[in-house]
DNA sequence: CCGAGAGGCTAACGATCCCTAGCCTCGCTG
DNA sequence: CAGCGAGGCTAGGGATCGTTAGCCTCTCGG
């Protein structure tokens, strides 16, 4: 092994940029880099070399694109949260029945669990990680997904388009049913994501007795 | 602080007994207080030191009653494995009417995970701090109990008591439900461990469409 | 009443790990 | 074509951590 660096392994298309992705670039390629590495040994398991290495340079010239392991960290679960709210918001706004934003949300929230795993896995694995400051702000924006989902089950309830027990815990039980694909969900599987969140959102309509 | 150790926090009777615990009720109280831990800081993140501290010993003076830091974590999962698979065997035994058998072992699952929540969530999150021949033999268990829910699944539809359109997907929503509790549930919250056990048993009929 | 073992303790080794300091190279810009 | 800044690298500081070694005390069986 040489001293130089050889980043080539999925290079820009090919013309510019001979021997590394230029700034943002190459941050996103560190940020992915970190989700796969947390995911896989968790976040104390994983080293700034590690991470490095699966980048092509070495541990310490990561600090000339990120502040500290922390914010790596920190900065993932962000951009995840944002992700699922953004998609969570396109669903309600796709339609005005209550029941049917209700299943498009609960298809929206499978799909993201399925499609972005790795990020959803992290956020729910990883979150004792976090620096008191960012899990204050990511734990509210968590809170503030789940709460929202909970007003559109008491809005069928109140309009008198669904038939739940308890609102509250119906409404865990839509939440846990995605959150969980991104522990068993393959990409290769039987089961494509699509016809994995039109199934769940079927699932979604008999729990909360849709009419 | 002097050099004598203190040990009387939830001591026995107050019979015999007067410096710690003897043996193997020491050694619970170890697993009690890694599990804790674990479930609070993280596997990497607890410390032997911490886990001496909880009690009332120092790090070092654990290796009396546990070989690994390692050894540790796998006997918590084990036992918390065997407690789930004991209570679904004893679900599925306690009737004979499929439907029954499956609402029964829905209850129990998510019983398991309310009552047990520590367990429980220390099993899904540290599976990748396990070293490879503890993982092999706990990810089987693992999956030996999603199989024999979805064999319950399955049984359903033969018997032509149940309708769902995949009883694979549907067995792992069925699942994740209840797994999901682990995460939210408080003992002291607004609703018991029955109430919410009774309640998923209803949510998980009305997903697979018993009749 | 004595001896042994169960179960504490301190000291310390060896292995990491995060991050900083300081240096060098190379491509772009003026 | 000169020089500067972006972005690498090595060396190393400082802080832990798991675990072992070796010692001491207290309890309990004989």
């Amino acid at each position: 092994m040489g001293t130089q660096a050889h980043a080539h392994q999925q290079a820009t298309p090919a013309a510019p940029a001979r021997l590394a992705l230029r700034g943002a670039a190459r941050r996103e390629r560190i940020l992915d880099a970190a989700l796969e590495l947390f995911v896989e040994r968790g976040y104390l398991g994983t080293t700034m070399d590690d991470i490095g290495a699966a980048v092509d340079i070495k541990g310490p010239s990561l600090y000339k694109h990120v502040r500290s392991k922390h914010d790596l960290l920190a900065e993932l679960m962000s951009r995840s949260i944002a992700s699922v709210h953004a998609a969570h918001d396109e669903a309600v706004a796709a339609t005005d029945d209550v029941v049917e934003q209700l299943r498009l949300a609960v298809e929206a929230h499978v799909r993201f669990h399925a499609r972005h795993r790795l990020d959803a896995f992290l956020g729910s694995r990883e979150l004792h990680n976090l620096l008191p400051e960012h899990r204050a702000r990511i734990g509210r924006e968590r809170k503030a997904y789940e709460r929202s989902f909970r007003r559109l089950v008491e809005a069928g309830v109140a309009a008198g388009r669904l038939d739940v027990r308890s609102p509250k815990l119906t409404t865990f039980a839509l939440l846990d049913m995605g959150t969980g694909v991104a522990v068993w969900f393959r990409e290769d599987g039987p089961s494509s994501v699509e016809q994995l969140a039109r199934h769940h959102g079927e699932l979604a309509m008999r729990m909360v007795g849709a009419t």
